[in-house]
RNA sequence: GCCUGAGUGGCGGAAUUGGUAGACGCACAGGACUUAAAAUCCUGCGAGAAUCAACCCUCGUGCCGGUUCAAGUCCGGCCUUAGGCACCA
């Protein structure tokens, strides 16, 4: 088509001044939400992996629309975060001057590609009317008793001044400056997500989530089922381990204990080797920040002497050590030992020359341990365990656990590897926390009616001396008056993490003007939920955690209909460069949607992005293959000169149509849009194969391919005389025209293919055996032998077994 | 180490509940049209044996084994690869 970008263009404005996509909350029609991950608009622009699910969920939406539901497609823009800050840093301007002008690159990328998204929705986490209901919803939390202060060691980098993400301290140097990592105590708000573990856990029954997201999520949370045991200190105190195998118990040779954690503190004063125990306590804090796989070649510690620990089942004493391998802040900070039946055990005892005891008898374990994935569910007998000697591991498993409960010795438990939210950065470019330290009342949330909290406007952003936020440099903003007492007081300095604003986005594009409320509870039971939701992989564990656990609190209070409002999620493969690798500037493999748009047309790239592979697995890029869509867009306006004069649906085209339909909306349902693509080609090969086609014919053809390539087909419908397809409705099949009447089978002779023959649907099984039968081929290969049986799969196949 | 995908022509990929493997497209080759090129159209295109030719035959979905009349698809055991988690007791 000529002029292509200027038809693109006149579609596009004929949208936006028509307010095409608009959407209103209530009617008759039946709610739909669809959304994307809104982006980070960052200073490169929109990416192509963009496109490829902006245009898969596009084409959702407009399909929908077509079929008469009411549908909210809304983009926004998650704009707070380090690249924003960093380069207003560095160019001294304010980030948000920054985030506006990317903003304006990015709806300007995204309007040239024809998204029918509702912009009268559109808004920013970066917005003061946003983030206002992002603090008001932190003071809820904190209201609630889920937001508290905790010390907790950071990524600190002395050079710099500054705290590091763990992404940036990877390898315990710094990423900017490769300084050493240290670690450095920090005061840090916390959201109480771990209280969350089981329900979110369950929650996620109620979703339609894809599988593999579904099970991210299991495996973020982290349960495990096992036993807490009570264990005596020889000489006084005791503590408490976590074991997920009871079964072992009597095996225990030592315990271990972690250096980071509380437990060491309390039985220092007893501890005969301090200068060593504290050696190790300070060694083990400089490695937390590393890369531990790199540093843990072997099992280090050291055992705590002058303190032995009681086997609560046995009596035995045994030694206690410290190890890094036991994290402080997971079950109790301390684990029991059983070098026979854990291998990590094993190697730590053969390390440190400890005591080696079988408890089960399943085999030699003088080289390695045998352990609970080997030694579950065959059977195998328990040994060295008193009354349980004999009894089956499973069965022991259970009645040494009854023993523990009925002794008191202990309780069944579940742990989470999930922990609390560290809710804290030492940024300037977050959400405020709403929160003023008084010295007479402590910490005092803010005023819900003195919200939003705006971030001032100054011309430095670079952190503190000691590293907190460039916020806290600002006199003006930081001290303020107690909102209870009135006396002078401190504003908290650290801000919000980037996952705090996208946690609850979804909620205000139901409700985006609300001015005295983040959104109705009118407007949230209209739309009910969001009904899909599509992202990156990278983000189904956290951010869809985060976003259900903000979720259900807001549910627990009394604040959204529904304690899960994402109903499916599921998430789309990346678009590689052409040489399978990831997208990089570095790689010289970017491929840059304005250039392609530009030379090509938006319709042929989101063709071309829907065509290139499975939605939901990576494809690399491919010119050529681009170049292939363009040729079938090419293919479709060649079309229109076959259009004749008659009325209606030419006839020998009615199957193939109604089948085309169903397929296509199966298929776009079903995330198989390149197979949507593929039936449009072979629609549009045979209309072309024909000498004429008429103009329903044609209008149809536009119509089924317009969710995906909706420049192009308004144009040539317009061509055609009718109305724009986005304001008409789409085709309905009939199912008894997609069903064939005659068939082409195969018919096998010990199940390889011989031959097909033409049956008739109500062809009986004797008729088609019968023509099956007459087949010269089949007659040559079962001539002379015996016919065991023949198979007849009605509408499907004829397989003849002979001997 | 653990978890989760993926492995099908030269390439991207189809095959919806086990039922004609390779749809659709790309690349390539030959031909038509053209003064020529582009565009377009036609033909071929998994490997192999054989043939004037057509039919036809054998093998073939990472590897080994199994279930079945029938396996890319189901089961058991491996290998390779991508991503996630990573000393989680």
């Amino acid at each position: 088509m000529e002029n292509i970008n200027e038809i693109e263009k006149k579609w596009q404005n004929y949208w936006d001044s028509n307010k095409t996509f608009k959407c209103e909350n209530g009617g008759d029609k039946q709610p739909y939400y669809i959304l994307v991950e809104f982006p980070y608009p960052s200073g490169s622009g929109l990416h192509v992996g963009h496109v490829r699910s902006y245009t898969a969920q596009d084409a959702i939406a407009r399909m929908m629309r077509m079929q008469g539901y009411n549908v909210l497609y809304p983009m926004g823009w998650d704009a707070f975060g380090a690249p924003a800050e960093q380069y207003a840093i560095k160019n001294h301007i304010h980030p948000k001057d920054a985030v506006k002008e990317n903003i304006r690159t990015f709806k300007g990328q995204m309007k040239s590609l024809g998204f029918s998204f509702d912009w009268d929705r559109e808004f920013s986490t970066t917005d003061p009317d946003y983030y206002k209901w992002t603090q008001w919803q932190f003071l809820q939390f904190y209201k609630h008793g889920m937001a508290y202060k905790d010390t907790i060691p950071v990524n600190w980098c002395p050079t710099c001044k500054s705290v590091l993400s763990n992404e940036d301290a990877a390898g315990g140097v710094c990423e900017r400056c490769g300084s050493q990592v240290e670690q450095k105590e920090k005061s840090q708000w916390m959201l109480r997500m771990s209280d969350y573990s089981e329900d979110l856990l369950k929650g996620l029954d109620d979703t339609n989530f894809a599988d593999r997201v579904k099970l991210g999520q299991i495996n973020w949370i982290g349960k495990s089922t096992g036993v807490e045991v009570d264990v005596d200190i020889v000489g006084g105190g005791k503590f408490s381990i976590f074991t997920t195998c009871p079964e072992t118990i009597y095996g225990i040779t030592f315990f271990v204990i972690a250096p980071d954690g509380k437990l060491i503190k309390e039985l220092m004063d007893r501890v005969e080797n301090k200068d060593e125990v504290n050696a190790y306590i300070k060694e083990t804090s400089l490695k937390s920040s590393m890369d531990r796989t790199e540093l843990n070649k072997g099992k280090t510690g050291v055992e705590v002497k002058g303190i032995k620990a009681i086997n609560p089942v046995n009596g035995r004493e045994v030694p206690i050590f410290l190890g890094d391998f036991v994290l402080g802040d997971y079950g109790t900070g301390a684990v029991m030992a059983v070098p026979s039946h854990d291998q990590r055990d094993f190697e730590y005892a053969k390390e440190h020359n400890l005591e080696i005891i079988q408890v089960i008898d399943c085999g030699d374990i003088s080289e390695h341990a045998i352990e609970k994935q080997d030694y579950m569910g065959h059977g195998y007998k328990m040994i060295n365990s008193e009354e349980f000697d004999g009894m089956t591991v499973d069965e022991a498993r259970e009645k040494i656990a009854d023993m523990l409960e009925e002794k008191k010795l202990g309780k069944r438990v579940n742990n989470y590897k999930m922990r609390d939210w560290i809710f804290s950065r030492q940024r300037f470019w977050g959400e405020p926390i709403p929160m003023i330290n008084c010295p007479d009342c402590g910490w005092v949330p803010m005023n819900e009616e003195d919200l939003p909290l705006v971030l001032p406007d100054v011309a430095e952003y670079e952190p503190t001396e000691d590293g907190e936020s460039p916020l806290a440099n600002i006199t003006d903003w930081v001290n303020c008056k107690c909102p209870k007492c009135g006396h002078d007081a401190k504003r908290e300095t650290d801000t919000m993490p980037n996952w705090a604003g996208s946690s609850w986005y979804f909620l205000r594009f139901m409700d985006p003007h609300n001015d005295h409320e983040f959104a109705s509870m009118d407007a949230m039971k209209y739309w009910n939920r969001v009904d899909w939701y599509n992202g990156g992989m990278e983000h189904t564990a956290r951010h869809l955690l985060y976003a259900r656990f903000w979720v259900q609190f807001l549910y627990n209070i009394g604040l959204v209909p529904n304690k899960e409002m994402i109903w499916t999620r599921v998430s789309h493969g990346m678009v590689l460069g052409s040489d399978n690798q990831k997208m990089s500037k570095s790689k010289g493999n970017v491929i840059n949607p304005d250039d392609i748009v530009k030379e090509f047309g938006a319709d042929t790239l989101r063709v071309y992005e829907m065509f290139m592979g499975d939605y939901q697995m990576d494809a690399p890029w491919s010119t050529d293959s681009l170049r292939g869509c363009k040729r079938f867009l090419d293919k479709v306006e060649r079309l229109i000169n076959k259009v004749n004069d008659k009325a209606g649906f030419t006839e020998d085209l009615e199957s193939i149509q109604n089948k085309t339909i169903m397929k296509i909306e199966y298929d776009m349902t079903h995330m198989g849009y390149n197979t949507v693509i593929s039936a449009l080609m072979i629609l549009a090969n045979t209309y072309d194969e024909l000498e004429s086609i008429t103009k329903d014919d044609y209008h149809l053809l536009l119509t089924l391919l317009n969710p995906i390539a909706p420049h192009i087909t308004e144009e040539l419908n317009e061509r055609l005389g009718y109305k724009p397809i986005c304001e008409g409705e789409w085709p309905k099949y009939d199912e008894e025209k997609t069903i064939e009447t005659t068939k082409e089978i195969a018919v096998q002779v010990n199940g390889k293919v011989r031959a097909t023959i033409k049956i008739s649907i109500d062809d009986e099984e004797d008729t088609i055996k019968e023509k099956a039968m007459e087949c010269e081929n089949v007659i040559k290969h079962i001539e002379g032998k015996e016919i065991v049986k023949v198979i007849v799969i009605k509408g499907k196949i004829v397989n003849i077994v002979v001997k």
